[in-house]
DNA sequence: TCAATCAGAGACCGATCGGTCTGTTTTGGT
DNA sequence: ACCAAAACAGACCGATCGGTCTCTGATTGA
């Protein structure tokens, strides 16, 4: 009973590799196979097609993001650390193992967005739940006195977002050290803007 | 002989378009015939293949980009004007028409740069080229006694690409208007860090 | 105007795509 | 140890992929 599952979720979690550095159009299904040493037949037993493999590998990707996001979030204390947690784990996704492509989400956005409306879609709930997330963190910093009430609190965590996925993609191809550059932008933004002291 | 020289281009147009909004591998080559009102000879009787297409879209669409700066950063006189316009010649860029996709060089970056690494050194070139434009500008500034001498002035010009460029992308799949977020919060680090008064 | 050249149509090609199905092997509960 | 059920292999399918080639119709310079 367990070799199905323990099969079905190999196939989720090496997809979701391969979708992330090929892109959705970019992976075959052969491609699956060969990463998987499954056929055709091993396959589709467990999936009725591309797209539900694909739709999988996204919400385990995200599952994932979502998972070294608390997990460093759980040894702060303070929402000044865990703001600048966020950052840090932002800056490293792409030496996360199983990540080298960059950030799923946004990667899922360009290569799927015009061609794959149900991808699209979980693109777009994955960014609205950091979003949220990141929102909470900073209304955790307001409350507790930490951080100061700013009339722009609301764009904080989409700029957050935003600056660092542009920097992981550009050092996609880019030889730069972007994220270096991004990291520091947005501390220094926050403690000019944000903390109170 | 100039017949050809009109379909040539023709085809490079509108496969920029294509390739910007679907991705290298999710435009077929029957897509570029579709949109071209062109048979297979048609094409390839100016293409040897659809990678000699793909990789003169590029050079088009960069210079589409590039002209977009110059043609705004004509009218302006001063480097602050310069630089104002650079951030929001990038926050419009999805409203070219033909541009639809976003930038072309971000998009080019997360569908083929690790499946085709000729269009991936394009893509690097072009950000490096895009970054030394703006570093121009802000030298400029300094120059001109504008802007102030900021250690990290080198870092300037990344920061304003990963930030739109993120913006940008965000924008594919997000609802809200990340591109207003991101233009304030560079024009704000601008005026903070960079300009003198 | 007419021939030489160029532009384009479209049949054709092998490879590969995603997907189906049947038959064989493996597995796990009894 | 046995057997039903689950897991998997792999042949097979039509569609489409990128690409070639031949032949015709359009263009253009003399």
């Amino acid at each position: 009973m367990s070799k199905g599952i323990d099969t079905r979720e190999k196939i989720i979690s090496k997809s979701a590799e391969l979708f992330n550095v090929l892109g959705y159009h970019g992976c075959s299904l052969s491609d699956i196979m060969k990463a998987t040493n499954l056929k055709k037949g091993g396959i589709y037993n467990h999936f009725k097609n591309k797209d539900e493999i694909a739709l999988e590998a996204f919400d385990y990707s995200f599952k994932r993001i979502q998972r070294e996001f608390r997990k460093r979030l759980d040894l702060d204390k303070t929402p000044t650390e865990k703001l600048n947690s966020i950052i840090e784990v932002y800056a490293q996704l792409a030496s996360v193992p199983g990540m080298e492509g960059g950030c799923p989400i946004f990667n899922t956005a360009v290569d799927a967005s015009n061609s794959h409306p149900l991808l699209k879609q979980k693109a777009n709930d994955a960014i609205n739940s950091l979003k949220k997330y990141i929102d909470i963190k900073i209304k955790e910093g307001i409350a507790s006195g930490e951080f100061r009430e700013n009339a722009d609190q609301t764009d904080i965590a989409s700029l957050i977002i935003m600056t660092l996925e542009g920097a992981l993609i550009m050092s996609r191809v880019y030889d730069h050290c972007s994220i270096d550059v991004a990291v520091k932008s947005l501390k220094d933004y926050l403690k000019d803007r944000i903390y109170k002291n």
